[in-house]
DNA sequence: CTGGGGATGGGGCCC
DNA sequence: AGGGCCCCATCCCCA
């Protein structure tokens, strides 16, 4: 399935076009483009959108929101359980797969976020949580009360709170959409970071050399390539990479533990 | 082939 | 509760 950032980069560095009247954007808010049945994202085309539109955060009545998530209560500490049953039927794969600027996560790459973090204390297997630490503090805690966690019914993540939810059904919505281009994001200030690729506004300097960067994360990468010893070591051979998919890299090229 | 830059996604935290 | 931001992660592309 083809993602998002899969999709054919017109403009490089070299070859941008002049967008910088484009620079002092408002961002305007058409909530009549919202489908009224289904909120998911229909990109109009570009040249009926102003150079930003981002639409306003979704209002989830109990209806839509119900047909985007289950509340599920989960006892902690408790027994084994089954997997959560899902009622994915309010939702059909045409409904899912239309309109949208990128696809879910594959069902591979869910089991293999599954097995990079599962847990020692319950069968449940978890992608959203960022360490096992945490999640055992929050579903292994002293307390007994019930929790509840709050599942999407599009992608079957689990969430602690609705809040968190709701968050993450932006990322189905992609209500943010690029005049420019028509792609669309989950939030504004991904769209931000987008607009940027056409402005070629690069705020983030490095304080090291002169160059500069669109993106504080890449700025952050980019200085591991000033230090000696870098982030990402090698357990075989020791060598050290600027960025963990370098470390990948030279693992799956078969690391021979002698560089 | 390798290293680095560019672009993007997403969860969590803070206000 | 929601927005903005941070941080981490990942992939593509190119020199």
């Amino acid at each position: 399935m083809p993602r998002s950032f899969l999709v054919k980069k017109h403009f490089s560095s070299s070859k941008k076009p002049n967008y910088s009247e484009l620079e002092s954007q408002t961002v305007i808010v058409s909530p009549h483009l919202y489908d009224q049945s289904y909120p998911m994202l229909a990109i109009p085309a570009p040249e009926v959108l102003s150079p930003a539109i981002c639409y306003p955060p979704l209002v989830w009545d109990s209806g839509l929101l119900s047909s985007f998530f289950t509340p599920v209560p989960v006892a902690a500490p408790g027994p084994p359980e089954e997997p959560k049953a899902l009622d994915l039927t309010s939702l059909s794969s045409d409904d899912y797969d239309s309109g949208k600027g990128s696809d879910p996560p594959s069902p591979v790459s869910l089991e293999e976020e599954a097995e990079k973090f599962s847990c020692d204390q319950c069968p449940e297997s978890y992608t959203t949580l960022p360490s096992p630490s945490k999640h055992q503090q929050l579903q292994h805690s002293e307390d007994t009360q019930p929790r509840k966690s709050f599942i999407c019914k599009v992608c079957e993540k689990e969430y602690v709170s609705l809040g968190a939810l709701k968050m993450h059904i932006r990322s189905h919505t992609l209500p943010c959409v690029c005049k420019i281009c028509g792609k669309a994001f989950s939030r504004p200030w991904l769209l931000q970071g987008h607009i940027r690729t056409h402005t070629g506004e690069k705020p983030f300097s490095c304080t090291h050399c002169s160059r500069a960067f669109a993106d504080r994360s890449n700025l952050r990468a980019h200085l591991q390539t000033h230090s000696d010893v870098k982030k990402y070591q090698c357990k075989s051979c020791a060598r050290t990479f600027s960025r963990m998919s370098l470390l990948h890299k030279h693992e799956e090229t078969g690391c021979s533990g002698s560089r």
